[in-house]
DNA sequence: CTGTTAGCGCATTCAC
DNA sequence: GTGAATGCGCTAACAG
């Protein structure tokens, strides 16, 4: 099995010269500190041939860093999306050299500390710590420690640490600005809402996108014509939101704070035999897999999961590599960074003044 | 920033004792070797103290092992299922103390040596090599060298490696069953079938699902009523699908390839006016999260993911700890690992019987 | 220009 | 019973 890996010692042994010499070579500078052209040929042609490859813990060691990062996260698997901010972060990580471990809490603090423990013993350069529901929580102390960023997890206040949030507010705007200029009037809200705090989830998003949303209706002379505020976001409280909804008459719009809302809310109006978007309009956020798939497509504003997992990365990294660099400009990144979230225009809104 | 680490050494001076005599009762030999219980408190006590833990880097580069794992795959984000996999493969690794370095190759053999490579360069102890979608393919050269765990991958012949992969076959057979137990007789297939060889797509699934469906049936002296080879496996093939068997009456039964085409299929029945299961009862594999969201709920074999992960990592470690053991025994847990396919009984069949 | 030496943090012989 | 010395593979001072 373990046919032995080849050490720095063999390629120096192979090449005829001190493995300080091989080191220098094969870290790029060689010519720096002019050592013979030749000699140089006899490493790398020793190394080529032997397949040598640093040994990384070895360096790990010796340097005091491991081109590691860690992240961990609340859930690794609640959906398509979580996958999404994991891989973000990872190809962010592997093209700046870096590979990541990561860990998965299930909200449970013990855990977190346990698997904090395990990086750090691993000596990881940096950590990123996410979250599949937005919500503010306490840090724990040992972040302070190493370079680390936290992903789609609102602080209070003014947080030391960089902080990757999609941009909820702009999107929750551009949603009611996307009905409004389709004509529409009798806007209702499915999820949280009418009021600017009739928000029962934890969610942060709920709050934001509600704000952005009240804020364009209100520019524009307009309030929603009702809300429904629910905790779970999930079908069949959208159905059976939309069934009351519909009991009443034919709402021209519905505006839904998540996908899965508004999957029930197309369950609801088909059922009734009605049509979206002829009959009603249905515009929604987080761009599930779901959304693509119902009849008609659904118009959302999509959770740009991916792109805030590469934010992450990139942040980390450019931390540590500031930090490493030594100078006393102050750390990079620091503060809110607010990914925008794309509109999948589908074919759910009707256009009425076309 | 980095407030430096304490080392043994540290925790030595703290003792008043030499580093050999610290490391001797931490790693809880100290009785075996007759140390002064005096000595042993006072380590323990100066361990406790300055909150020591010892570097898992130096243990590396010392013990030539890391308590690490690699996880590669073609995919993290293709699903929640994917989540699901590496999820129970990172649970299990940290019940039995080791971390895991996750990579994702999007089906890139290049990109996939290049993180072969550095997780080898790192010291992994051993790999788990997986796949979304079950299918056979050559394996790379290095996984020789180190534990390896082949997960959701098909090979041909005998494989030398352990394999964890899910008992389609069975499912396939127990999908049937549950149709013809219900009294159905007229059963169509959506997604591959009718004949046992009309497959099309790369995923060995569809072959052994099939297999089981035709085995069953048979039995019973049945034949599908009809088959419907797609290649895409998507909401809108099972919608044309579905379409087009209804343009020729209602078929008593649907037996969908996966809940994508079930989803598809519930569309076009469903804009007919149609309902399930009073005029058509559908049967699906996967249990995807859309299944429990239709109305409605679909009635699904689940792909155990999870348990897929879960028992991968333990066959890793399995090898890991035998081959450090370094018996002569055999290794443990090659060959191939069939993870059975629970049901998830929902609403999407009529019994016709009762 | 190149080789020798020391040490990163730890575990393990071997003397005392 | 305990401590001093050695080396895992590598890099960085320092000599030569």
């Amino acid at each position: 099995m373990a046919n032995k890996r080849v050490t720095l010692a063999d390629v120096a042994a192979e090449a005829g010269v001190a493995v300080s010499t091989a080191s220098l070579v094969l870290s790029g500078r060689g010519a720096a500190v002019r050592i013979s052209t030749s000699s140089q040929q006899r490493v790398r042609d020793a190394a080529q041939r032997l397949g040598y490859r640093p040994n990384a813990v070895s360096v790990g060691l010796r340097k005091g860093h491991t081109s590691t990062l860690g992240f961990i996260s609340d859930s690794v698997a609640s959906s398509r999306l979580a996958g999404e901010m994991i891989k973000g972060a990872i190809e962010a990580a592997r093209d700046r050299g870096f590979m990541v471990f990561v860990g998965e809490t299930g909200g449970n603090t013990t855990l977190e500390r346990q698997l904090l423990d395990a990086m750090f013993d691993r000596q990881v350069d940096g950590v990123i710590l996410a979250s599949m529901l937005t919500h503010g929580r306490d840090l724990p102390a040992e972040l302070t420690r190493t370079p680390a960023v936290l992903l789609n997890i609102a602080t209070e206040g003014d947080p030391a640490l960089p902080v990757v949030l999609p941009a909820e507010h702009q999107a929750g705007r551009d949603a009611a600005t996307t009905l409004v200029e389709a004509g529409h009037r009798d806007i209702h809200l499915i999820g949280a809402g009418p009021g600017p705090d009739d928000v029962r989830t934890i969610s942060s998003a709920a709050r934001q996108r509600l704000a952005g949303i009240l804020e364009v209706l209100g520019e524009n002379g307009l309030a929603p014509a009702s809300g429904r505020d629910i905790n779970q976001w999930l079908p069949p409280e959208g159905y059976r939101a939309a069934s009351a909804l519909l009991e009443k008459g034919v709402p021209g719009a519905l505006l839904c704070f998540n996908d899965r809302l508004a999957m029930g809310a197309y369950q609801a109006v088909q059922e009734r035999g009605l049509s979206i978007p002829g009959d009603v309009s249905v515009v929604s956020f987080d761009d599930a897999s779901i959304a693509a798939w119902l009849h008609p497509g659904l118009t959302t504003f999509a959770l740009p999961h991916r792109a805030m997992g590469k934010k992450a990365a990139d942040l980390v990294v450019d931390v540590i590599e500031h930090d490493r660099r030594g100078t006393d400009q102050p750390a990079p990144g620091s503060g809110v960074h607010l990914i925008p979230m794309p509109k999948r225009d589908r074919d759910s809104v009707r256009h009425l003044n076309s």
